[in-house]
DNA sequence: ACAGATTAGTTGGCGGACCAACTAATCTGT
DNA sequence: ACAGATTAGTTGGTCCGCCAACTAATCTGT
């Protein structure tokens, strides 16, 4: 709030104010909040996480592929995606495999196990996400996707733009 | 995107669009992102992490209070406030006193150190904050807050609806 | 053909968010 | 006044995101 005046003076009584505005800390209670509210969907009911029930989809709708096919189109992490898949595998519900000329790659394919698990889970997370984004209109989930992924842009340039 | 038509066909060749949507995953990124890039102002050149920061600011801007108020006003885990609290009291920038009445609770207030250390941190985080925030005008952060809002307040609401 | 760079995937560590259990102090109703 | 509920703060555990270091396989230039 505040905020409004002009562009900066330096140091200034409104810097508290605008600290205080917390732009920034909104939308992360957001995010957290959001994975939280989709993961309950299956979190407990299917013992599975976040991000192995991220991987299983993704591989669900990619058909066979890599961990790093996955981890760019997911921005999962790949440690964490490694894992994910380690954990989705000894429950059976995907398969590895050596790719077939690459031998760095392993094929990721899911099982039948592992479809039965995605049919059961899938519609729960996808109900969870509507009553969420209905919340907003179409047109306004358009607005926000678009300044989200103007802040995401900037916030990687920043960060990239090395450290200090 | 997709999502128009009425109201969940129990199973839908859109499931997969949507869920590659990943509306959600989306502001979780950025979230992160947005963490850091403001982290990067002290983390590595103050020794403190993004919890004792908001902790300082808020103790700071709040006057002498009690962790509990912060925890509310900040949305900070009282846990994790607990801890930062007790780094920060252990580097001389905050201090505890027993309540006057309330013998459960501790006011906390900034020393002098503190605020210098506060005065030199502040301008650097408030820059990029501002460098961050300067993607978009000020009419689309007044947008952005806006969904944001809409979108956290059905967030609580479903995760308060009990669990299921 | 082979040394050096790059890529796929694994592993470990750190900070942060959340949750649950716990202690100590205070408040409430009877 | 006192048992039971509530509140402040602490502690410990889990999961996730990010990063860095590492191995093994593959690619590149000369």
């Amino acid at each position: 709030m505040a905020g409004r005046s002009a562009e900066v003076p330096e140091r200034d009584p409104n810097y508290e104010a605008e600290l205080e505005a917390w732009f920034n800390f909104k939308i992360n209670v957001l995010s957290n909040r959001i994975s939280r509210v989709v993961a309950r969907s299956y979190a407990e009911s299917y013992g599975i996480g976040v991000i192995d029930w991220r991987a299983l989809v993704a591989i669900e709708h990619f058909g066979p592929t890599t961990a790093s096919a996955i981890s760019e189109r997911t921005q999962l992490d790949k440690g964490s995606l490694s894992r994910a898949i380690d954990r989705l595998s000894k429950k059976g519900w995907i398969e590895r495999s050596a790719g077939p000329r690459d031998r760095r790659q392993t094929l990721l394919r899911i099982t039948e196990a592992g479809k039965t698990e995605y049919r059961a889970i899938a519609p729960q997370a996808l109900d969870r996400q509507r009553a969420l984004l209905s919340a907003l209109s179409e047109q306004e989930r358009d607005v926000l996707v678009g300044l989200v992924d103007r802040l995401l842009l900037r916030a990687d340039a920043m960060l990239s733009r090395s450290a200090d």
